[in-house]
DNA sequence: GGTTGCGTTGACGCCGGTGTCAAGGCATAC
DNA sequence: GTATGCCTTGACACCGGCGTCAACGCAACC
């Protein structure tokens, strides 16, 4: 399999493929031109680093999940370096949903706020 | 009262300061020296961006704000400008956290997977 | 006269995952 | 031969809010 073929199977593009083997991330042969060539398995592994890029995983982040597929696990997320990763970012990503409900009441009382003084510079109009 | 004495009194930096300038959101005379000289009221100018920065407002949101407390009102989220504004961020927000949460579904889930299958693995130590 | 301390402008760096362009190689098909 | 289409590496651009450094000016104090 080409790069231009797993690029479209995975869903991305062939220069995000480059950018992860730059990182460590996915590996290639090479054949006699200097073309890249991949097997199926690394299918999966980029599916993987699509799926974590999405859920806010940095590409560090990444690298045990894959080491974990190509240890032969069916999911990327059971081997402990995996999960102590999955327990740090789940603790951010609450973090981060409690900063945001934070800003979102705000924002609904400035709100509320801007609405209850235009009532009071025009009032009754009924 | 000079740039220093500013960007201490707002808990920011001169640099941000100026880069507030270049963006057409603070306002500063100038001194016989080209000191920046600024009055009482850019404090609370200043304070009005820091806060709307840190709840995820950018600099082009920011300044309907601004123009809203230079027209004179107590606070910078009452003109209809702001309001409009302040209306996207929340819809963006609020999207936002339905994202965040349901990554964070998806986390608890492979995490309980995970540990699941580890005590597959090691059953019944007692 | 020298140091210290305030200010000035200009410009590069950062972060991270890409898009995109340049300049090239090799192959297949016409 | 040449047009097309795949691939290669390398490098710059982007976003946004600054940090930081350079090189400088002016003032006050010793």
């Amino acid at each position: 399999m080409l790069i231009g073929e797993l690029a479209e199977r995975a869903g991305t593009s062939a220069r995000a493929l480059r950018y992860y083997e730059q990182h460590g991330l996915v590996r290639a042969q090479r054949d006699p031109h200097g073309y890249r060539r991949y097997d199926e398995s690394e299918l999966r592994v980029v599916r993987e680093i699509r799926t974590l890029l999405a859920a806010g995983f940095g590409l560090d982040d990444i690298r045990p999940f894959v080491a974990c597929l190509r240890a032969g696990n069916t999911s990327g997320h059971v081997c402990p370096d995996s999960v102590a990763v999955l327990r740090r970012r789940l603790a951010e990503v609450g973090a981060y949903l409690n900063e945001l409900t934070d800003v979102r009441e705000r924002l609904r009382g400035q709100l509320a706020e801007a609405i209850e003084q235009r009532e009071e510079q025009c009032p009754k109009i009924r």
